[in-house]
This record gives structure tokens, sequence and C-alpha cells, in this order.
DNA sequence: TATGAATGAGGATTCATTCAT
DNA sequence: TATGAATGAATCCTCATTCAT
């Protein structure tokens, strides 16, 4: 169904018993989000009480491991993303809201693997760090192909390049879950701040809308 | 003048012969673009010709190397960005064309600078990320003050909130830049683009102007 | 009947099906023939497509496993090597002959087994090392007894110990040996040059005839 | 002189201590003694009395350290070697006569270096195997050329081949040695069978001169 | 018999930092 | 100031062996 990540459940972890199998994954996760080279193999078997031949029994170098979890944590959030997005609604606005509203509720369900997602900048001049680049970019071409696709450009004013007025939206939308996901404002704050962060993206909304529509 | 960055002039480093001290600045900003973590005080020494004492004689730890080297590299950029800019004009498009303008030259002039600055994700739970966390987050802020400061605000549209439009034109300058500034370019095309980029900045500038002014 | 070697077909192993035991022995002698300590459980159960755990059912350590081999690759060539010599032929030189000609055909009817007893230089400080080192000792010496028993040294000339005129003899013979089957010789070429070997071993025999013999 | 062995004076530990030094080699050579795989650097380290971090300051990897090893194990036995032997001796067995000798003293000498060269087979299928390999054949090559060089095949008995004379002489010699220092005699005995082995050797040399020469 | 997941001590290597000179 | 030898904890990874099933 997504092409652009291979299947998962061909790998070896996929075998083992579901709660081991997350403690792994969830200690790795958590490890990971310091950084690829901050990730420290002794502390993930540490946390998740497993032992090292054993982490190297199913990934067999740590960059595995890495790469995995990185495709494990796309296809977990993508798969429950859209199936809960409403692709029929044709209004990119409306279409925003949604997806704003799921963010914070996903956010909330898998903190580890958006902090994770998020700490993914593997600095590395060998060829996992293109891999990982090449597939972010795919997803990324990926998820917007489809997160704006099939998008009412009839609504937008006439007297502008749709392409451009969907960018301007995108930036404004991107740009502003950027300065409320900045690292200082951790995550568990999020749900009193929903009403407020709710109130401004319907403030953002209603200022596109008016500009940029008919 | 600016108390965001302590005086780098108090630190010891700078007693030494300029052009020896350039080297080992030049030497470490050019490893730490390899990330926090990957960077080596042995390529350091290496590349900058000095010995591995005189480095930790000058900075007492790799991370006050790189807190000194981040506040440097931000203070240089800064002195020249401020020089140039034009804080007369009080337009904030006009003003984002001109900040366009230069930052492609300042790429082109020190290139080494801004591959450190766009590295420095030191992801580290330790006292050193929040510290960068910290400064950066300052350090934005004191730069977008300036840089968006005493804004004509009476140009924009009335039925709109001036700080939410000056939001979007900020949001879709930074998202504008993010995208092209993504890591498959070289900085070294960025050149014969120069002609493109302007003219892709123009058509946003045209259509912000049209949709969020008067 | 021969007393070096233990009775091997008490051991465990031999109550397998003989094709599953000598997918074992087979890749265990493989593996070994890269050396004792390079040699890994992993391949030899992976090449042989059986379970670890079967491995170490039949073999308890690795070193089991080893020693067992070197015993059963030794009687292998053994039976054969006595059942095909003609221990009638009491020349000594004659039986060289023989020797040399049945050796060539066993390298390439058992590259394996000679690659595996070629590598046999477990160069370790503990028991196992004594160990095979007492057995090939032993072995040696009870080859060598039997292949050099009933030797007929009246044809040797009397003014030198006929001991000694024997120990002339073998040692060409080894040391001729030894050149031909350094290692960067591949057995396979060993068929083309098996005239040119004959040939040299034949001259050697013509000068030993001549010199020693009466 | 010999450019068989690359310069080993041009290596970062020449310029240590000569005794901190011969610590660490020594250390080294016994301890890869027991095969290139057992030696274990934690071992050298200990024996050496030195920190992980500086054996791996001077030696790069475990097999630099091996290669640098065999050199100069090499080198060592060599360059006294030719220093002593009388090369101007031209009868082949006045020579190996010489050559006895001053092995018996040499190995005891130096037992640590001897015990080392006889137990270098790195058993690996890798580059350094291959190097090893081909250094230790050229370097038999050079140093049987030098040894056998200029012998006067005058003495030998014309009806035979003189190549196969020294062939047989070389076999006998080496046979000799080999059975020696088979590895259940410990070197610390040698001295007290000085007496018997030059005894033994003058018997050898009797008769080949008896058989072999005019 | 047969499986293969699980163990954990041991191995080579790295690297920021110190210190005698 | 300046050097670079020296340190040793930390890192990733291996592998013979065990054991529950």
């Amino acid at each position: 169904m997504n092409p652009i990540i291979e299947n998962l459940n061909d790998h070896k972890i996929m075998s083992l018993a579901p709660d081991k199998r997350d403690r792994i994954l969830n200690a790795a996760m958590k490890e990971f989000a310091r950084g690829y080279k901050n990730a420290s193999t002794d502390n993930i078997v540490r946390e998740s009480g497993i032992s090292k031949g054993l982490l190297f029994h199913y990934f067999r170098t740590k960059k595995e491991l890495f790469l995995f979890l990185h495709d494990y944590a796309l296809q977990m959030v993508l798969a429950e993303f859209f199936n809960l997005i409403n692709l029929k609604e044709r209004d990119i606005l409306e279409r925003w809201r949604q997806i704003v509203l799921l963010k914070i509720d996903l956010v909330h369900k898998y903190p580890a693997i958006f902090a994770f997602v998020n700490a993914v900048y593997m600095k590395e001049n060998d060829e996992a760090a293109l891999e990982i680049s090449r597939r972010k970019t795919a997803f990324n071409d990926d998820v917007y192909g489809r997160l704006f696709s099939d998008i009412d450009t009839s609504l937008f004013r006439e007297d502008i390049e749709p392409q451009k007025t969907v960018d301007v939206i995108i930036f404004t939308m991107e740009g502003y879950a950027a300065r409320e996901a900045s690292p200082d404002k951790s995550l568990e704050d999020y749900e009193p701040e929903y009403e407020r962060i709710l109130n401004e993206v319907d403030q953002y909304i209603a200022l596109l809308r008016r500009c940029l529509y008919k």
C-alpha cells in the first residue's frame, strides 16, 4: 500500500513476543532521541532488560536498528494518520484543521515516536545518513502528496497562482507547528494547551481564508 | 551592545595571533559541521597544526570550544548582517527581499560558518544542549526582534491582526528558505540559481502584497 | 586394532543418519580449515542446516567437535592409505614411490579432509592444543612406524648406519612434499602436474639409490 | 641493505624509550605466540604495564602491531645471523654446521622471537594473511638464496645433478631441525642438549659427505 | 531428538582530557 | 606558551554455550 516503506513485518524482530518487542523498540527510540551517536546500545539493553547478545541477534548493527526504528516510527504514525484523516474534505484549510487536531492526539499517544522522529539527524558522512535522508524526503513527498492531493483550488482567489497559494498555506502550517513544537515545550504540557492551539489555528485559518480565498 | 552574546574578546583565545587563532577556529568549525559527537579533537589539532595540549590550554573542554564557536559564528554573521541591512526600509516585504539577497551573499562568503550553524543540533540531555538551545532561542528572538522591528503595519489590510500578518509573512519566508536550503542542495550551486531564487521570492512577495496589504 | 585413535564409533554422532552426519562433519571440517578460532559454530550450523542446539547436543563443546573431527579425518585417510599401500614391498624407495602416488590420489578424493588436516595448528596454551599435538605425534609415529616398518636395510651401503640412511630418505621425502604442498599451490592444479611430480620423485629416488644403496 | 624488510625505524614506536618499547614488543610477541586470534590486546597491555590507549596510539590496529612484529622479528634474527655466519666457507656442509650452532645460540638469546616466528600462522582470508604469507616466502627465498649462494659444487659427486644434491642436503637439514624443534621440546632444555645435537649433526654431515661428495 | 532465542564475558577500538617536560 | 605521550572508561560487536519448549 505504501511502496516507500519496505515490509517491516519481514524483520526478525517481528517474530518476538509483542510486549518484549515493544520494550526493546521503545527503549531504543528513547535512547536514539538523544541523537544517533549519543545513543548507547548499553543503555538500550539495560533499559529494555535484555542481554547485549539478544539485541545484536535481532539487529546486526546499531545502524540496522536505527534504520528499522526510523521506518517503524514513520509507518506507525502514517498508518494511523491516514486512517483518521478525511480525504473527502477538499478545502485545504479544513484539512489542515483536521491534521492539527489529529497530530496533537498522536503526539500524546506516541510521545516516544515523535521524540525520536524529531531527533533523527544522523550527522554522518556515510551511507546510512544518506539513506535516512533519502527515505525521509521520499516519506515527506509521499505524505504531503497524499495529504494535499485533490485540493479544491477553485476556492482560491483567481488572481494568484494556485500552487503558490498552497505553498503559503503549507509554510504557515509548518511554521506554526515548528514554533509550537520547540524543544523547550515539554510534550506533557500539550493537553492543557489544546484549546489555545486550536484557537490560534482557527485564527490563522480565518486569516488565510479571508486573504487567499475568493 | 548585544547583551545576548557575552563578550567574546574576554576569551583567552583572543590573545592568540590572529592567523593561528583563525586556523584553529576554522578547523574546529569545519569539524563540528559533522555534528558535535562526530567531531574529533584529534582532527581539529591535526587540521590546525597545533598540539593537543594547546587546544585544551585555550579551551578547557570540547564543550567550551563548541559553545565559544557557536557564539563566535553568530556574532560574525550578525555583525555583518546588521551592518548591511537597511533598517530604514519599513516595508517588511522589501526588507525580506534585502535579507534574502544578503543571506545568499553571506553563505558564499562564509560557507564554513553556515555549515557549522546549520549543523548545530547537539542532541544531548546535558547542560550544553540546553545552553545552546537557550542561546539560539535568545539569538533568534533578538535577531527577529531587530530584523522586524519598527515595521510599518499601516500597509497591512485592516481587517486582520497585524501580528498574524507578520507571522504569515515570516512563516512563508522561513518555509521557502528551508526548502531551498535542504541538505541535498550543495552550497556551491547557489550562484547560478541566484536569478531563479530572486525571481521566486519576488513572486511570493507579490502574492503576499496583493493578499495581505491594503 | 589401532590403539592411538579411540573408537570413533562409540561417539553419539555415529548414531545419526549418515547423510545428516556427513553434512555436519563436512561443514565443520570446511569451517575449521579457516583455523580453530576463526571457525564459527554459527557457520557450521548454517552450512549443515541443523540447529545450534543439535550441534551442542552431539558435541558438548566446540573443542570436542574439533578433536573428534581431527581423529575422524586421520582415520579416514589412514584406513584407505594402509588399505592400498603394498607393505610387501620392502625397498623403502619403492614404497615412497607408492606413497607419493597414493597421496596425490587421496588429496583429490578428500580435499576437505586434507585442507582441514593442514590447517590444524591450534595454537593455544590450553588442554586442547597439547592434546592435539600429542595425538598428532602419536599418529605420525604410528604411521611412520608402520609405513617404514620391515624395511630391507640390507640394500643400504654398509658404511653408514641404516637408521640414519632411513632418516635422510624420509627427510628428503617430506621436504619435497612440503615444498610441493606450499599454500600458494592450489590443490586443483595437482592433476596436470602429476607427471612432473612423478618425474621429479623418480629423480630423487635415483639419486638416493645411487648414493645410499649398495 | 635488505630490500625485503621495509625500514622499521620509521615507525612511531621506534621513538619510544628502548626499555618501554621492548616491554611492549616482548609482551606482544609472547602473546601472539598463542596465535593471532588467541592473542588479546588486553593481555598485551596488562603484561607490558601500559594503558589500552597507548598501545593503539602506537599501532592503529591489532593487525598493524602484528605485521610490525613480524617484520621486526625477522629483521632481528636476520641481522645477527648474517653478521655471524662466515660466507667465505664454500662447503655447504660446513656452512650448515655453522648455521646449526648459530641457530641454537640465537634461540637461546631470543626465545620470544623464535616462539613468535614459529607460531605465525595467521589463518585469515583477508589481505593481512596473504601479506604475511608473501613476506615470509620472500624472506625465506632471500635467506636461502644468500645462505646457500656461492656454494662449491665441485665437491659433489659428478654423476648427479648438483641442484638435486643441494636439495637433499637442505631437506635433511630442515627435517632434522623440524624434528628437534617439535613443540613438546621446551626451549629451556636446549642447552644441555647442545652436545647431543652437535654430535648428531656431525653424523649426518659425515653421512652426506661420504655419499654425496667425491 | 530438535529448535533457536537468550546469555554475558570478552574483544578491538575510540577519544576527551591530563600532565610531565 | 607549547608539546604529544599517556590514560581508561566507554563503545559496538562476537560467540560458545545454555535452556525452555
